[in-house]
RNA sequence: GGGGUCGUAGUUCAGUUUGGUUAGAACGCCGGCCUGUCACGCCGGAGGUCGCGAGUUCGAGUCUCGUCGGCCCCGCCA
């Protein structure tokens, strides 16, 4: 740089600093040579400022300024001039002002970028995630960067600020206990032996309670080995929370205050609180998801007890066997044609549906599909009950209850995406209680835990859980917002006697508790008093703030589809010598394909 | 583990259904002209192993098989 010293960024200058003189940094975006005269737009992190090179200035300057290529780094000294009458730019901040170089720096040359940088841009994921320093160096990832910033900087605030100490635990940790794959790292001075990269860091915050910390957060690297989806990573960020002493509604109360705080911050956003809540029972059967959209109506009906007599032998039939029969109005799709019923009652059935039935309100009717089937009470109380007018579309599944609110609550989703239902601009976050603890899995034959095993039964389900473990209710929460799982906690277990009889419901004998758990056990013995935490997750968060749709671009290295790190290449084969010191032999040896693939 | 879809110039794509002359466009790049642009404009130019391999055919970007890679879904997964 020589004795040039940047004294503004490209997004400060403005009428105010007209006649002086500055020195700007930054790289050469757009050039726009007009043979005369020359503009550069030169930008950094903070904006862009158009600079000007002219040959009567300078011919030396000019010409050199007429080779420079973009994204070449610069510095250039100059006077800040007003722009000429009717060539100010209102679009941009420093639009009433460039700056006439006279002294121009080429700090460092580029070669030609592999795409343009523009917006929108116009380049495959597989090219932006190989030239990741250049994708993040565009104005619209820089946004998102420092959105995250915002986030992450609002929580450390808000959290402190209410008596929550940040603490960080191990990275190398025990194999932990949830359902998802470890990464593993083999210990080199315990050959034969792993650790685990943390999936969450439950046990060691809980132990954090034992240990009087009161109030712990940290914004904790979160890792599981499973395959990647759109928006899944191997490794995602939560906020990591845990409060003793307290109930659900002091940990909602917190969680509430966070929200609000990072959405103001981040985002300039007042958000409404307390948040609604539901619990897990009303969810499904309203809206057939355990993080419900309520962004729009359209819930599901239950026509149950309206149905138990009606012709319509599918209905009645399955209403004898114990099952249900439900319904959504899809208001003002009375219009549809059979095809595209057709093509939903196919997506029903993708998704284990037996059939979608239909009919049509018409003044005072129900007219095509199954409608002729109902008498003239059931016509009557089936329109009240979903609402139907006429142009409306009933659709009904029949089945078990669970089957039939999934079906329906997937359903009412598509209709949301197809009919875009979604107003603008909202933000609905909302509370979902009361999940059940377990869950029964036909293949293993076995219950497992629903969400982790450390979460506290409600106190009435407690007795149930030798007895009837499907009925027993947890003090678990999940926070929804618009339809998108973003925190999720419970209150926990904190004595042994009942973490043990959880462990005993999901299969894990005493020996195999003592072994993986004996620690957590132990810390339980020595005075652990009650406690409760969230973990709601960054990624997400920062995307919902933003917009975005996809937590991709949320995080600045992100992993490929297959867990790829495009840009360094990462996993990358371990070297003899290494393994070697490790102890480890690979029983299939990588194969010559995979390791020259740049066939392609 | 199963399924879908895509792969053509530096980039984003068209062309593949129905095999047939020299594989096109836009942006970018290079050269020329241009004193108020901000997606500058105008003129000209270079740039392609149609992912890779095999097969069918007189002839393959186009059809078949295999393979590699990207994205997406199910399984799996806080």
């Amino acid at each position: 740089m020589g004795d040039l010293h940047r004294t503004h960024t490209c997004g400060e200058l403005t009428k105010e600093d007209v006649g002086n003189e500055v020195v700007l940094m930054g790289w050469v975006r757009r050039r726009r040579n007009l043979g005369g005269l020359l503009f550069v737009d030169l930008f950094d992190r903070h904006g862009l400022t158009q600079v000007v090179f002219r040959p009567d200035d300078d011919p030396e300057i000019f010409a050199r300024a007429e080779h420079l290529g973009a994204e070449y780094v610069i510095g250039a000294r100059g006077e800040v001039m007003a722009r000429p009458e009717g060539t100010v730019n209102t679009d941009l901040p420093t639009g009433e002002v460039e700056v006439h170089v006279a002294e121009l720096r080429v700090l460092n040359a580029s070669e030609t970028p592999p795409f343009v940088m523009e917006e929108p841009l116009k380049a495959s994921d597989e090219l932006r995630l190989e030239y990741r320093f250049l994708d993040l160096r565009r104005p619209h990832m820089q946004r998102l960067i420092e959105a995250r910033h915002k986030a992450a900087l609002a929580t450390r605030k808000y959290l402190a600020g209410n008596g929550f100490l940040e603490i960080e635990t191990p990275i190398l940790a025990k194999k932990t206990p949830e359902g998802a794959r470890d990464f593993i790292v083999p210990s080199r001075v315990h050959r034969g032996k792993v650790y685990a990269l943390p999936q969450s860091p439950q046990l060691y915050k809980q132990i954090l309670m034992v240990s009087g910390c009161d109030r712990y957060f940290q914004i904790a690297r979160c890792l599981r080995d499973e395959d990647l989806r759109a928006d899944r990573q191997p490794e995602h960020t939560q906020i990591d929370m845990e409060m003793s002493f307290v109930t659900e509604d002091d940990v909602f109360g917190v969680a509430e205050g966070l929200m609000t705080a990072i959405w103001r911050e981040a985002a300039g956003v007042t958000i409404e609180t307390p948040f609604p809540r539901l619990t897990y029972r009303e969810a499904m059967d309203r809206f057939g998801s355990d993080k419900p959209d309520t962004r729009f109506g359209m819930e599901i009906v239950d026509l149950t007890d309206l149905l138990g007599e009606t012709e319509f032998n599918v209905f009645r039939s399955t209403i004898e066997g114990g099952g249900t029969v439900k319904c959504l109005n899809a208001v003002g799709c009375g219009g549809w044609s059979r095809g595209e019923i057709d093509r939903r009652e196919a997506l029903a059935k993708k998704w284990g549906a037996k059939g979608l039935a239909w009919t049509k309100p018409v003044d005072g009717a129900l007219q095509g599909g199954i409608g002729k089937f109902f008498s003239e009470k059931e016509t009557a109380a089936v329109r009240e009950r979903a609402g139907a007018a006429a142009g409306d579309l009933l659709l009904f599944v029949a089945d078990a209850r669970k089957k039939t609110n999934e079906i329906l609550g997937r359903l009412r989703i598509a209709l949301r995406d197809d009919l875009d239902l979604v107003p603008e601009g909202r933000l609905n976050f909302l509370w979902v209680t009361d999940f059940p603890m377990f869950a029964w899995n036909e293949d293993s034959g076995s219950w497992e835990a629903e969400h982790h095993m450390f979460t506290m039964p409600r106190p009435e389900c407690i007795d149930l859980l030798e007895t009837d473990p499907g009925q027993v209710l947890g003090r678990l929460y999940d926070l929804v917002l618009n339809g998108v799982e973003i925190a999720s906690g419970s209150i926990r277990i904190h004595r042994r006697d009942i973490q043990e009889r959880v462990m005993a419901v999901v299969g894990i004998t005493s020996e195999d508790a003592e072994r993986r758990f004996g620690f957590l056990l132990k810390a339980f013995d020595y005075g652990a008093p009650p406690h409760g935490g969230l973990a709601p997750g960054l990624d997400r968060i920062v995307m919902l703030v933003t917009g975005e749709d996809s937590i991709r671009d949320t995080i600045v290295f992100p992993k490929s589809y297959r867990g790829i790190s495009l840009m360094d290449g990462s996993p990358s084969e371990a070297e003899p010598a290494v393994l070697d010191e490790l102890g480890i032999r690979f029983v299939e040896p990588p194969d010559e394909e995979s390791r020259d693939r740049d066939s392609g």
